[in-house]
DNA sequence: AATGGTTGTGCAATCGATTTCAGGAGTTTC
DNA sequence: GAAACTCCTGAAATCGATTGCACAACCATT
């Protein structure tokens, strides 16, 4: 067979070039300590044989794969997506590959991201989950385990661990003020999932917000949800059966926020002429609702970018660092049509 | 230091466990292999020490990586991300990784996913994008590289590659003729990439429908666009720019849909009251959107989920295939708000 | 001319699992 | 009772790159 001709070793390029395989890996690696000469040799020799490195022989040897495993709850939902994107930008940028695991609720998820992580398949776990068992991964981020690990997105308060997230309570706070600033004191929240440390601080801002101004939410007005369309499409439900209704509401995201409007619309309910209604995300199809969303932006690209640089920092440093490291970044808020005045005869 | 405790190698076990590293090896590849009772010592000792593979070794040795590698032009988007995740789901339960590489227009493609299956991260390719040089990707799918690659959502056409697609034109036909049946004559089209294959399949569909009932449609009824929103909000200004215009109008996907209506509602024309639409996807937005959309919905996790299975079969698979694999699935019409018969007094 | 330093290269060990081959023990067949 | 089999196990080679150590060649210093 002719075509019994295996894919070139480094070996091949050493005997092609006249020199040893040690020679070779170091002109890879460092071209700076072998001779131009030979540099060029090697050169030559390569794109000759057409070589290709042998990751799992690195690997295997380096003790590293140049690989980050990213971790998410959901990544058909666009928000964690667009952030995988900006992971996947900077890590390719920097040499790595990435992995990805989709973490379907609870399903032996610790047991399964262990594995990946203590078999060499990944050098550092990124996780845009905050609902993992605290505990579970206190224990592989120590020794003897020892896996590098930046939490992003959704905080795991108290245990020390690198994160990239944003302030969601004081961002709620302001998409808060937003509402009264228009003249609503009557406002309704449309929750995430209770289990989600994103969602509750959402829902926190929000109550501390209203509580200081002088107009506690009752309980009636916090409507359950889970992040997704269907959950607002339910809210918008219970909210038309409400005796005395609030005039704006603020939903925890977008989705449950378009879920929540295109269930209002069946009864008739129009926003923003009969109400207001606030989120938070900015996903495309926002800016393109009818009505546009005014939302809170959250720095996805650049929490994505942030995230990645920090493990891959922590992958390569040299030093251990003192104290766990943490950003926290802005959010805006974008103010479309979704969000007016409360209707006069409303009351 | 105490910490020195190395992770423990398939050595530990099998000192521990009073065999050679071979049984354990074995013990753990095929079990039937090896006696009952030094497969319960194996499994005791691989509880003690706490060993997990190591995955570079194995790839090493056995020259697979158990990973496939899916290339997609942009994951932000739900239509990609959704079918991300089937298959991730499929990979994973038969032992494979993912890896993730995004193709922004262009750049070096080609020369990236060569390196990336050339150099034993991934086993196989599963690329979801069919914009790619078709030589290229011959040349490395051909010995003596013989990269595995299923083609899947986007067909190369003629080139022999394993594909998973729906049929297109099939489906814009059958959207076509759904508009012809609610009374419309006058169709408009906004189009996907020119570039993409999908998008000329559509548009074909399209054409050549109208053709054939007798009612061609004007150049200057079928816009530019590129699926995203953006270009279907453009599409409007155009659309309200026409001396005649059509009744309706057929999106090549749910984004440039949504733009479009977006654009419409700022010069006060209303679907489905003076315009009907129609597009592809189905995203979860489309049954949020106001109006609902009536589109035509790929079979997204399916899709996923036998692109990796075919890929992953051919990867285990004794004996070649002869000539290409080849599955076409069908779409279903979700007939929602946004078409209806034509307005009476439109024209 | 002897010493010390730098540079460039090769040898050989190493990473951790898999797998071929061989052989011992036990069982069946004629 | 020998031959033929089956079953289970271990020794050792192997996958392909990296890297510590050794050393030769060359230069600079005294």
């Amino acid at each position: 067979m002719i075509q019994s001709r295996k894919t070139p070793t480094i070996q091949d390029v050493a005997r092609f070039a006249n020199v040893s395989a040690a020679t070779v890996s170091r002109a890879l690696s460092r071209p700076d300590r072998v001779s131009e000469g030979t540099r060029a040799r090697i050169a030559e020799a390569i794109h000759v044989t057409g070589y290709t490195l042998n990751q799992a022989a690195r690997s295997l040897r380096q003790r590293s794969a140049h690989t980050i495993l990213v971790a998410l709850p959901d990544i058909r939902n666009q928000f964690f997506s667009s952030i995988l994107d900006a992971i996947e930008r900077e890590a390719t940028g920097r040499g790595y590959g990435v992995l990805v695991a989709n973490l379907y609720f609870g399903h032996e998820t610790a047991r399964r991201l262990q594995d990946y992580m203590l078999s060499n398949r990944a050098d550092g776990l990124l996780l845009l989950d905050g609902s993992l068992n605290p505990e579970t991964l206190k224990a592989i981020t120590l020794p003897p385990y020892s896996v590098p690990l930046v939490v992003a997105c959704e905080e795991i308060p108290d245990h020390g661990f690198h994160t990239v997230v944003t302030d969601n309570a004081q961002a709620a706070e302001r998409v808060t003020r937003h509402l009264l600033d228009l003249g609503h004191t009557r406002i309704g929240h449309i929750m995430g999932p209770e289990t989600n440390v994103v969602a509750r601080d959402r829902l926190a801002g929000f109550q501390r917000t209203m509580q200081q101004e002088g107009h506690p939410v009752p309980a009636e007005w916090v409507f359950r949800g889970n992040f997704e369309m269907a959950s607002g499409f339910a809210a918008a439900a219970r909210f038309v059966s409400l005796t005395e209704r609030p005039t704006a509401m603020f939903a925890a995201n977008d989705e449950s926020a378009i879920g929540f409007l295109s269930g209002l619309r069946q009864h008739g309910i129009e926003c923003p002429r009969d109400i207001s209604v606030v989120s938070f995300d900015d996903l495309s199809v926002a800016a393109h609702y009818t009505p546009p969303l005014t939302t809170m932006r959250q720095p996805r690209e650049t929490l994505g970018r942030l995230a990645a640089e920090m493990l891959i920092d922590i992958l390569e440093g040299t030093e251990p660092q003192r104290g766990p490291l943490r950003i926290v970044l802005n959010s805006e808020l974008i103010v479309r049509e979704s969000t007016g005045h409360p209707a006069p005869q409303s009351h």
